[in-house]
DNA sequence: GGCATTGTCAACCATCTGGTTGTCAACTGC
DNA sequence: GCAGTTGACAACCAGATGGTTGACAATGCC
C-alpha cells in the first residue's frame, strides 16, 4: 500500500510541469488560473496535472468561492524522501549510518519549527 | 538537463518491480538472470526495466563472459533526494534551514565514510 | 435574474509504457 | 565446430498519459 504511494509520488514528480507547480507551491499557496498562467498550456491541462499531484497527496485544494488555492503537503514528500535516502545510502555503501540519518529526517519532520537548536542533544525516541 | 535526468530517475522509481531490482542490488550486484528469477515476468520484461534504470542512471552494467552483472549507482540518488529534500522541507515551512540541510547532504555524500562524528560541530558555509 | 469568472468533467487523439514472443549475438565448454 | 547459456533487440499489443476542445457547475457581482 505503501508501494502504491510511492509509485503515486514518484510517477507525479517524474513530469517537468507538476515539479514547476510543485516548485511553485513551495513558494506559496495559489489558485488552479494563478498556477497555469505562466504555462503555454491550457487550464485544463494545468487542472490535470494538479489533480494527479491531489492524487499522489502532494497537493490539497481549500474552496474560496470560485476559487480552488492549492496548497503543498509536505507528508508524502517524507515518504519518498526516506526511500530515496535510504538506498541513496546503500548505493554509496554506507547503509551502517542508516539508523541514524532515517532518525534524524523523522526528527526534522516531527520536531515543531520553534527552534534551530535542535541539533546537539536530540532526543534518542 | 538536470530536469530531464530528474524527469527520467522518477519515471524510473514510479514502478514498483524497478523499486524491488533497486533494493535487490542494494543488496549487492547481480546478474540480469538473478535479478529476473524473483519475478513473474520474462527475463526479457526484467531487461527492459533494466535498461530503464540504466537510462536514468540509476544502475550501471559490467561485462563478464556472458553476464551483465548489474551496480546501483549512488550520484543520481543524490541529485533527486536533494531535489525532493529540498520541497519536503519547504512544504513543511521550514525552508529557512534548507541551506543547513542540503550542505549536510553533500557532507554525506562527499565525505569519505570514516567517522560518525561529523554531527555536532557542523561547518556552517 | 442574468452575466462574468473560475475551474471541473467528458470525449477525443497521439504518443508512451509494460508486457509478450521470436530472433539473434556473444561467449563458454565439450 | 557445435551446443548451451545469457541477455539484448525488434515487432507487436493493450492500456495509461498528456494534450486538445466543448459543455457545464458554482459562485460573486450588477
Amino acid at each position: 500500500m505503501d508501494d502504491e504511494r510511492l509509485s503515486r509520488v514518484f510517477a507525479a514528480l517524474a513530469d517537468p510541469t507538476r515539479r514547476e507547480l510543485v516548485a511553485r507551491l513551495a513558494v506559496g499557496d495559489a489558485t488552479v488560473g494563478e498556477l497555469a498562467e505562466p504555462f503555454d498550456m491550457s487550464l485544463q491541462a494545468v487542472s490535470k496535472h494538479l489533480k494527479v499531484l491531489g492524487d499522489a497527496g502532494l497537493v490539497s485544494q481549500r474552496r474560496d468561492a470560485q476559487r480552488r488555492p492549492c496548497h503543498l503537503e509536505s507528508e508524502v514528500f517524507d515518504l519518498a524522501s526516506k526511500w530515496l535516502e535510504r538506498y541513496r545510502l546503500q548505493a554509496e555503501g554506507r547503509y551502517q549510518r542508516l539508523d541514524r540519518v532515517l532518525a534524524e529526517l523523522v526528527d526534522q519532520t516531527d520536531a515543531a519549527p520553534r527552534s534551530a537548536a535542535r541539533n546537539q542533544g536530540a532526543q534518542a525516541s
